[in-house]
DNA sequence: TATATAATATGATAAAAATCATATTTAAGA
DNA sequence: TCTTAAATATGATTTTTATCATATTATATA
């Protein structure tokens, strides 16, 4: 439903929201360890999220990774569909292609109004926002 | 989050719930089909739901999978917890262990709510319930 | 402009999940 | 009680996901 891959990539997000700027960019090494992924693996999810404009990177000495206004703008959601696909999220929760509102599966029946919920908080919330809670100390790192 | 291997254990059993009864059994190849399981792999999924009494069966003629009493009170989590283990639904949308209700991540705490919603859903529907909705004609097969 | 530092591109390996194949056991019915 | 029809047990194979390794490219700064 959702994979590894993007619970690291929005962990990094979240962990360059709190903690990166254009004037303090973070290399991957220190990324790696307090998200706690692999350095290797989390490098290579980084690359590719540069590729697909949700973070930003630098190379060479003072170079690293960070979140420029339009990454931090960036929602959860987007993470998502860049790293697992798209539809992954939209499909109902036994992945069944015939199944929608209009004739929904006993599951997805039952559980329509809160999926329809997390999807639509996923879609609104953005890097920034979730950034913010921890800010105002309703919600907590470490990752 | 939800392997492939408990959705098509859910299917398996929600179309059990609605065609098979003690009189009625149904073979592996005729599970296979409607479910759109390969057949050798739902077998050994019948099989291990059988030994979790999560479903009956019957061998030799006349014999295949159906649900009794026992059976058709199981719900979704007891599913779940059988073929992917317990934890994978406890556990917080980025499986952070040190994430919980006191000590949310941020996203966490933008979903806590929808999230607890569905997990009561799921360990309170059973899988007659469910049925129940199909034969309503609110919600539909096939899967 | 040489050096060192950092990301980038590419691809190899390992682990896990999904899928397939088949010999064995059980039981119904002729 | 023999034959046949079914599940069961077991394990092999394939595919996908996760992980690791490294040579290349870009850039700050001495």
């Amino acid at each position: 439903m959702i994979s590894n891959s993007s619970k690291y990539a929005i962990k990094a997000l979240l962990y360059l929201a709190t903690h990166s700027s254009i004037d303090n960019k973070i290399m991957v090494k220190d990324i790696a360890k307090p998200i706690n992924v692999p350095k290797a693996y989390i490098a290579k999810l980084l690359q590719q999220l540069v590729r697909e404009n949700l973070i930003s990177s630098a190379r060479g000495p003072k170079g690293g990774f960070y979140l420029d206004e339009d990454n931090l703008n960036k929602t959860v959601i987007n993470i998502i569909s860049v790293i697992d696909g798209e539809d992954n999220l939209n499909s109902c929760m036994l992945s069944l292609n015939e199944c929608n509102e209009n004739k929904p599966c006993p599951l997805h029946y039952v559980l329509s109004a809160s999926r329809n919920k997390i999807i639509k908080t996923l879609n609104n919330k953005t890097i920034n926002e979730l950034a913010l809670e921890v800010k105002l100390g309703k919600a907590f790192l470490p990752l």
